[in-house]
DNA sequence: TACTATCCTGAGTACTTGCTGAGAATAAGG
DNA sequence: CCTTATTCTCAGCAAGTACTCAGGATAGTA
């Protein structure tokens, strides 16, 4: 984990281009490494972040912050979640929530959590879905204005849209699991470069994940025997470093 | 087509540029949870909404607000919701009123209700069919301009009918039972995109229902019984994710 | 060429998820 | 009050998915 955070800071150079319409995001979790991790990670993809260990600490900054969206744990330290989003929504601000819970205590405590375009991720989760259901929480309630054609990720003659989970090559549907999704989605999102094994492991996998990177080879080889029997290929190996997205000519 | 109308307007919410004939709802409820469950639930769906706990407090953000409909709890700390009604359309408003109720106390006063266009839910209600009340409400009280065919949503051969409660597929009426209606209603309202058992659950059930979501799986397998025995059929699983409602030509 | 680190992939197993029939509990209708 | 419809739980089955492992393939290097 702590291997995680260094690797994503020391890449942070690639990301520095795009972040004027940056969106805040407040992360409650009373957990500190859980809440470093997703701050990170969401600063990396382009987040303004903000993080609070307590209720009561995510409504001070809330006032002055105006987040446009909450991660929230749903067991903190001082209340639980749902009382510091109700508080915090009385303060005017009408803003999504991402709620962050415990896999066993799922089924309970969950109910009327999906309404208003919020969302729930069940722990451990893994940074990808993560990063996905916030993006989709964040298109969902307005703050950004982004059409339904553009909750497609494009490469090459790939097509994978979020909204329906459905991935097309040469406009042909192809079935992937969950895990296979996920992983498509990251090499897509980071199309043209390389990326490790390690880098995989830490955003596609849950991030509590104990086995080793051969997991990964074998989901890859699971990928190319569904979208790279067709032609050309766009997966390669750079042996040693990584995996890369890429059309043939572009090499 | 008529269903992605709907769609696109239920999604949009916040999009301030379509929302110029936006409706104006007031909630009026002592218990904060509800009203504010209800608020932004119809927020999310592009109303304008307001709250109020008490009837004096909803009198006096009435004359400001100028709410299109009223939804109002018929049992208030200061007054009875009918003394409410009466007083704001006293004041020349003449709103419809949506009356929340609990469960044994409805036969009771309700009776003579429903004369004015107005109606009752009783609690614990089902978002869905709270604001397809709501909606119903309000296109009897004509501030909406429908016309009869538009009260029905369409997704391929399939063509629910809302204000008779019908529903037919490929010209053939199917029998569904109140659950099953509304499941479908809300699978049609988004089709092409994925719902989520939790979400189904949230909008569907009763707020208050406290089962696992293994009850959904079950109406899915009801539905399909009564309306995927037809060709081709129209509710797709995406493992792991949710329902989708689809043509198989569609990409 | 031969060696070695790296990668690929098929096979096997444990696990998870989803589907459906049966039946109990509850509500609705005559 | 009795009958029927509806809602909901449960459990077993079927299918899909996650992961491990090991032998074979490949590429870079001595």
């Amino acid at each position: 984990m702590t291997a995680l955070k260094e690797r994503v800071e020391s890449q942070i150079s690639n990301a520095d281009s795009i972040n004027q319409n940056t969106q805040r995001i407040l992360v409650v979790d009373d957990e500190n490494s859980i809440s470093e991790l997703i701050a990170t990670s969401l600063k990396f993809v382009g987040f303004d972040v903000r993080t609070a260990s307590s209720g009561a600490q995510a409504l001070q900054i809330a006032q002055e912050f105006k987040p446009h969206a909450l991660i929230l744990d749903v067991m903190l330290p001082d209340q639980n979640g749902f009382d510091v989003c109700r508080q915090i929504r009385n303060d005017g601000l009408n803003i999504g929530v991402l709620f962050l819970t415990a896999k066993d205590s799922v089924e309970d405590k969950i109910a009327g959590l999906t309404i208003g375009g919020d969302d729930y991720v069940t722990k451990p989760f893994s940074l990808e879905e993560l990063v996905a259901r916030l993006r989709a929480l964040l298109r969902r309630t307005g703050v950004t204005e982004i059409s339904a054609d553009e909750e497609k990720i494009r490469f090459a003659d790939l097509e994978l849209d979020e909204a329906t989970h459905e991935v097309k090559r040469a406009g042909k549907l192809i079935d992937l699991s969950p895990t296979e999704f996920l992983l498509l989605r990251y090499l897509m999102i980071n199309a043209d470069r390389v990326v490790s094994k390690s880098q995989i492991l830490d955003h596609v996998w849950q991030y509590d994940f104990r086995g080793d990177m051969g997991i990964v080879e074998t989901y890859v080889s699971y990928l190319r025997k569904k979208i790279d029997i067709f032609q050309p290929p766009l997966i390669h190996t750079v042996r040693g470093v990584g995996y890369r997205l890429r059309l043939p000519a572009s090499k």
